[in-house]
DNA sequence: ATAATATTGTTGTAAATGCAACACATAAAA
DNA sequence: TTTTATGTGTTGCATTTACAACAATATTAT
């Protein structure tokens, strides 16, 4: 039929064929353990901790989501109780920052420490080598596409 | 904070991000070469190519989309006439399959040949040998996810 | 000063997705 | 034979997502 290279044989089909396996495990894990937040969730948090006084829309580029999407993940979290939310400025513009609060802090802490074991118990599929390369020809590859990709956040 | 390892510094997360930039590349590329099709009908239509005589269930699981979905994707195309469909038999059991027609196969090969013009035009952002490691690291990486992930299709 | 442009966030809407429930047919077991 | 289980596909629904439009504010240009 053809003789050419097969679409879903390239790198960007491959990827997401991937990162499909790669969602499930984490939903199905989350779930599982009877985590009171998603994945998306759980992510968010780890950002704006590792980013002190970030905004919604810095925030939704991080974590390439768009911002109306950020801004619901940001409504659920604060309805639990676990980010607290407040308008600040950044170069003069009126912005809704978060924080963590103690109850967010004290579930993420937990929800840490259960993920870790239960991740600890499935059995190692690449060596640490592999991860190593994978992440930062992924990361290479985030860069490049950073210049062709238009992301609308 | 946090001094251990940070989520969003995990290789599955890392994967999603990546993934998103490749997904939103190719549905942009899609959208402005003015394609009558979707990257996903895109892939089910290489998939099937690649796989004579394919039912719709083995075509779920390739392309990790559920039965629903898989079967919405191939309402479009036969609406678009470039499948058809039609009742055989696996295993004594009904299953629908489905072949490409001339018309699908006439669109399918124009959308190759755009799409090859259109993606050399594109710096390359990884050596060849990266790309193919990469490639064989995610696919080692999903056959052993396969044992860990159930996938419900 | 006024108008045009840009940034941030929200709302609305359509499309995509996942999942459970169902229908139907076959295979296996009682 | 009757019952139970399994495989395939469809429908319905709730969730997620993307994208456009809008509001509010600030910056820049005229």
């Amino acid at each position: 039929m053809y003789k050419t290279k097969h679409f879903t044989d390239s790198l960007f089909y491959q990827m997401e064929l991937t990162a499909k396996y790669c969602r499930s495990l984490g939903v199905q894990v989350f779930a599982k353990l009877n985590f009171p937040i998603t994945v998306d969730e759980y992510s968010a948090m780890d950002v704006i901790m590792l980013h002190d006084g970030i905004c919604q829309r810095e925030l939704a580029k991080l974590i390439l989501k768009d911002r109306a999407n950020t801004g619901r993940i940001l409504n659920t979290l604060e309805e639990k109780g676990y980010i607290e939310r407040f308008v600040d400025t950044k170069n003069k513009r009126l912005v809704r920052k978060m924080i963590i609060t103690d109850e967010g802090k004290k579930i993420f802490k937990k929800a840490s420490d259960i993920l870790k074991e239960h991740l600890s118990s499935i059995p190692k599929i690449l060596t640490d080598e592999e991860k190593e390369t994978l992440k930062n020809t992924m990361k290479k590859l985030r860069e490049g596409l950073k210049q062709e990709v238009e992301m609308k956040i």
